[in-house]
RNA sequence: GGGCAGUUAGCUCAGUUGGCUAGAGCGUCUCGUUGACGUCGAGAAGGUCACUGGUUCGAAUCCAGUACUGCCCACCA
């Protein structure tokens, strides 16, 4: 026997991978007319493991990879991984921090050594736990942002930025991690609600409030908004004050950006370090002078704090103050919310240096075009404005025209080791007036001086910049390959909505700039993996963090992708438990026992028919109801799967194959002759509609069944009108219905389910129960069933009997006189009075002039019939009342 | 402060353009093992669709407001 009882998913899974692998399916087809669909695998970061985040990417792009290939496109998915540069170094400072060793004791060429090792074991521990998910990606196109052809299209792209005058180097206040001792752009930093003390100093005839003294040292200059009664006088003139080091001479100037009731509506301001203040001081023109930096100490400017960190003085400092009586009062308890570094939670340092950046808003002539045409900014609204980049949900448009409309220009550079270095050379000969040098390749001498005396510059670039290029990059831009023309733009980008800003936003931002056209034409967001409360995943509490290896080692993989994408919808988050992958394992055996049992069958029918040519072709009414719900649900997955509703198709096979395959069209055909061909096709369409959801337990059983080919190669079936049988599907739907109400009726009346009763069925459909008596008898464990065209004199007398009636099909169950009938009465009872509320409400209806005049022919009609149904059916109630 | 979601059965969620007596899975209870599957089968119980108004012949669905929950953005010295 091929088939155990069970489905043990770990027993095949890594095998039947390694066959799909091995066979090229994988690789897109080169087949003429083909048309092509890409999704480029949003590479994750090479620092280490795959969580859930990745797992549902994972599966959901493998469906959509899946179903396209299934329907004949030239399907790519391409894998790759980030650098991730910020990132990696981080985690590979943690390790050799374990040595007791810093980055600067290693230098940077080992350091980065030492990093280049680590992203290898990473690789492949990402490498395998994509293949342990089941995704058919082509692994013979993988890449990494960091290697050389990437490193060459990054290159490219900011020479090219560069002489387009949209990257610049200017000194501007950025945000610095003292900790990573780098620059981070603005997403790059989050903020956290922090509660501390609130300092009111007295800063001479003002007091000033801040929760950063130890910034304060060099302030001069105080800010109050020029309609202010209370300052409005001041405003231009020059006090001396008495300050941390001595009488300063302070400025006092009008803006409006001090708020008049916030604290006492006078403030100072720290140029170099703050934001706002950077702002205001370039707008009237005043000193910017660093006190912190770049490693969060004081400098010179702070006196006896000199050297130390800014932070860690503030205690002391304010006792200092104290003493010389600058300060007012202390409010504790105050809550604001401090900025951290996104990477290592250190608490953010503004400071002024000088820096790369894109600039946003520049209009530039695009690739093709032959005039200056709009800024990136404006580009990347216009093209989700009007469609070519549609994002699934559409709500989240929304959010991207508000964060690209509030875009800044973009910091580039990092002083970060690890990661793509700025393609500048600076000449250190004798000239001091030589031009840095922008170049794609290594310069080997200065072209203003001749001297070879070059220095690179020592920053690298944000890991943003390479990933944004990820669409086209990986296809070999700048040349222009076959690959790039194929494949280019893509077809969908799937990822998290967590990094709409950092990436999507990005790629759509480069995809213009190198090529003037989008990445990807559908941007499909899936939602956060949470636990069973709602509470988000996170490692460094491993209560609440599933390891979907685990999973997959308890579950298989198919249970665990299966689980993940019933019952989520896009751009939501979801929730996560192991017995909701339990469930779906429980499936995934169920339908490994349908094939298991249908084989069986095929293989008794064929022993059967051995020699004799007696094998059924023609369709019974089970055969004919099977094949057009089989039809409708072609129908409606394929629809779905089309409109990126996962769950729904997944739901709708998941139903499908549990009740009405398993549960009747098998228990039907249990005592029929059975038609193999229609059990064959049901079964084969089952598992090539349920291949994208649960890849390998849908192969096994594939090459079970005796097939040499792969099912993930199958066609995407198709509706057959020839195979839709309205009427006869539903005159089965009767005999269902029946067989529900004969079960119900039983087990009300706690009649033992497995002794065989006699049985009397009253309908106008006998002739439909006639064709079916066998399996009515047998899923109604009947032993006498009696059915009757219309209702007798006789069968009227039958007493005592309990009596129900659905779907036009009166049930007639006699029973002995010593049965308890007090429940049915109450039954019956309870019943009547809900068909007569029923029929209120319907007769009501539709004798309201109104609803009559205004509402739809069909739901009118819809509506007559049902009080029809209705009305027939309290008839029977009442006189089954009777027997009672 | 601005914005976006969500609120439907004990739990997780469906419910398309308004129109079945509001559904599924899991869990619970009862009963059961009939030729695949105990990772099984049959049946039942369980809902004021968060609240208040409005539009409509008709609202879980549309509109307005309220409450609670979650998230994103901005950040006040």
């Amino acid at each position: 026997m091929k088939f155990e009882k069970t489905y043990n998913a770990s027993k095949f899974e890594n095998d039947i991978y390694k066959k799909w692998e091995k066979s090229g399916a994988f690789k897109p087809s080169n087949k003429k007319g083909a048309k092509p669909f890409t999704i480029m695998m949003p590479p994750p970061n090479a620092t280490g493991t795959l969580h859930l985040g990745h797992a549902v990417m994972l599966a959901l792009e493998d469906i959509m990879v899946r179903f396209h290939r299934m329907k004949g496109d030239s399907t790519l998915w391409l894998p790759g991984t980030d650098h991730a540069s910020i990132a990696t170094q981080n985690k590979v400072e943690k390790v050799i921090a374990v040595e007791g060793l810093t980055r600067h004791d290693m230098g940077r060429e080992k350091f980065l050594k030492r990093v280049g090792q680590f992203v290898k074991g990473s690789q492949n521990t990402i490498r395998n736990q994509v293949r342990k998910m089941g995704s058919s990606c082509d692994w013979s196109r993988e890449r990494y942002t960091f290697e050389p052809h990437l490193s060459t299209a990054v290159s490219e792209v900011f020479v090219r930025m560069y002489n387009d005058g949209l990257i610049y180097r200017g000194h501007r206040i950025v945000n610095w991690c003292p900790r990573c001792e780098s620059t981070l752009a603005d997403d790059e930093v989050t903020y956290k609600e922090e509660r501390t003390q609130f300092y009111y100093l007295k800063y001479g005839p003002f007091v000033i409030g801040t929760v950063r003294p130890e910034t304060k040292f060099l302030d001069k200059v105080i800010i109050v908004h020029p309609d202010d009664e209370r300052y409005k006088e001041s405003i231009g003139k020059k006090v001396m004050v008495p300050w941390i080091d001595g009488d300063v001479e302070a400025t006092i100037i009008g803006d409006k950006a001090a708020d008049m009731d916030f604290g006492t509506g006078a403030m100072t301001i720290t140029p170099a370090h703050d934001f706002i203040d950077f702002d205001l001081a370039k707008r009237h023109g005043l000193e910017i002078i660093q006190i912190i930096d770049e490693k969060g100490n004081l400098n010179h400017h702070a006196g006896e704090f000199a050297g130390q960190n800014a932070r860690a003085i503030r205690k002391k400092l304010v006792a200092k103050m104290t003493e010389k009586g600058l300060v007012d009062h202390i409010e504790e308890n105050y809550v604001h919310n401090i900025a951290l570094c996104y990477r290592c939670d250190t608490p953010i340092e503004p400071l002024v240096s000088q820096q790369w950046f894109i600039n946003v808003d520049k209009k530039f002539k695009g690739v093709g075009e032959k005039t200056v045409g709009k800024s990136l900014k404006d580009r990347s609204i216009e093209v989700v404005r009007k469609k070519k980049v549609e994002i699934v949900p559409d709500r989240f448009e929304k959010t991207y025209f508000n964060w690209m409309e509030n875009l800044h220009d973009w910091c580039i550079s990092r002083q970060i080791w690890f990661g793509h270095r700025i393609p500048v050379w600076y000449c250190k000969g004798a000239s001091t007036k030589c031009e840095p040098i922008v170049s794609a390749k290594t310069p080997l001498k200065c072209m203003n001086c001749g001297s070879k005396k070059l220095e690179q510059d020592p920053d690298t670039l944000d890991t943003w910049f390479s990933s944004g290029l990820w669409t086209f990059s990986t296809l070999g831009w700048p040349k222009n390959t076959p690959d790039l023309k194929k494949f280019h733009p893509t077809s969908v980008l799937e990822t998290g909505y967590d990094i709409l800003f950092f990436w999507v936003a990005r790629m759509i931002l480069m995809t213009q700039y190198a090529l003037n056209e989008v990445p990807f034409k559908t941007v499909y967001l899936h939602g956060l993996v949470r636990t069973r409360e709602g509470k988000k995943m996170s490692k460094s509490n491993p209560e609440t963090c599933i390891d979907p290896l685990d999973m997959i080692s308890k579950y298989g993989a198919d249970a665990l992708r299966l689980s993940m994408v019933i019952g989520g919808t896009p751009g939501n988050d979801i929730r996560l438990y192991e017995e909701k992958i339990a469930a779906s394992r429980n499936f995934v055996n169920k339908i490994w026992n349908a094939a298991r049992f249908a084989v069986m069958q095929i293989e008794e029918e064929k022993k059967q028919s051995k020699g004799t040519k007696n094998r059924k072709t023609k369709l019974s009414l089970t055969d004919k109801w099977i094949l057009t719900l089989t039809q409708e649900l072609i129908k409606s997955v394929t629809k779905d799967l089309e409109n990126y509703k996962f769950s729904d198709a997944g739901s709708k096979i998941y139903d499908f194959t549990w009740n009405s395959f398993c549960a009747w069209y098998l228990e039907f055909s249990k005592g029929e002759q059975k038609n193999i061909a229609v059990l064959t096709e049901v079964l084969e369409t089952i598992l090539k509609l349920i291949h994208p959801f649960v890849p390998y337990v849908t192969e096994a059983i594939w090459k079970n069944l005796g097939h040499k080919d792969f099912v993930m190669l199958q066609k995407w079936p198709v509706v057959d009108k020839k195979k839709l049988f309205i009427t006869q599907a539903r005159e089965l739907q009767i005999v269902v219905d029946a067989i529900c109400a004969i079960r119900t009726l039983r087990q009300e009346n706690a009649i033992d389910i497995v002794k065989k009763i006699p049985l009397t069925l009253v309908s106008s459909h006998s002739k439909i129960l006639e064709e079916k008596r066998d399996a009515i008898e047998r899923l109604g464990r009947i032993s006498e069933l009696t059915i009757a065209n219309k209702m007798s004199e006789e069968i009227e007398a039958m007493k005592p009997t309990l009596r129900t009636f659905c779907a036009g099909v009166e049930v007639i169950l006699p029973v002995s006189d010593l049965i308890d009938v007090s429940s049915q009465r109450a039954k019956n009872i309870e019943e009547i009075a809900n068909v007569e509320k029923y029929i209120a409400t319907l007769s009501g209806k539709l004798s309201n002039k109104n609803y009559v005049e205004r509402a739809p022919a069909d739901i009118i009609s819809q509506d007559k019939d049902r009080l029809e149904e209705a009305k027939t059916r309290i008839e029977k109630l009442k006189s089954q009342s009777r027997y009672l």
